[in-house]
DNA sequence: CCCTTATATGTAGCGTGCTACGCAATATGC
DNA sequence: GCATATTGCGTAGCACGCTACATATAAGGG
């Protein structure tokens, strides 16, 4: 019998102790790593007017994911959710200054992390595997029609 | 300003549409992914008396985590959980006849998805792609005391 | 213009990760 | 042998994925 493929089990094994480590790591801040991905997004468009929905398209999630990481962040007081009054379906998230204050510290958090993941590889074997994780990923949209 | 890591990034991109269309083509057997791992090494195991605590170490995994998974596959009547009477503080995990009526295409399943996502990669490119992201793993490892 | 369809958001509820905390049984140290 | 530490399992509760279903608004077709 062949090998099986080990890649999948190890990929899960990488993103739950990713998660864990970046979860552990942000604590200080009261943040999770999926909310902190939500902030630097929206700061990534502080000049593109941004709702609920460039969300759930940026991250391939499910749209009620989404609903739940904003609403936490609501409550924290680091972003706020208002109507968009050109279209009553929309809900437009801003960022409130309250996070002006953590941004630089979680950012810093998240390139220590990133460097210490890819740390003895070469900057070419980074971008090799960059690229074959992106055509892996690309195989599993194919099958998701 | 440097290029952010996106390896971080398509690593949980992957890893949820991976569960995702699991989760979805294991639908006809009532399985989820994470189910179906387990059974899968229990079945590996099938001469080893295998506790609760051996899930936990084998997919380092909190023990509550386990908990779950194993109450739910106990439910759908495809194991069974009984005490150990050589240390009371112990539950053995075992198979019942019920498994064996799927486990051929569930393993079947999980191969074909296995197959497609390296489908345009070499086995030397795929051996190279899975010792990069055991590096990896061991890399976040290390952050873990 | 109305009817239908598409879009954006919402609630409810589940699976699987986690932490915090607690209990009982075993192992260990003096 | 007894006190203490360790181990294995348990409950409770949270975050973040998901699906199924519902609602309101906007867009389009006739």
């Amino acid at each position: 019998m062949d090998k099986p493929n080990e890649v999948g089990f190890v990929l899960k094994q990488i993103n739950d102790k990713m998660q864990q480590l970046v979860n552990h790591q942000l604590l200080p801040f009261g943040l999770t790593m999926t909310q902190a991905k939500f902030l630097g997004f929206l700061r990534s468009r502080q000049s593109v007017v941004t709702s609920q929905k460039d969300f759930e398209t940026h991250f391939d999630i499910a749209h009620t994911t989404a609903i739940g990481v904003l609403r936490r962040l609501e409550q924290k007081g680091l972003i706020e959710i208002v109507s968009d009054p050109d279209d009553k379906r929309r809900r437009l998230v801003n960022l409130l200054p309250a996070e002006d204050e953590i941004h630089s510290q979680v950012v810093e958090t998240k390139r220590r992390i990133d460097k210490q993941m890819t740390k003895n590889m070469s900057e070419d074997q980074v971008r090799e595997l960059e690229s074959r994780l992106l055509q892996l990923h690309q195989n599993l949209l194919e099958l998701d029609e």
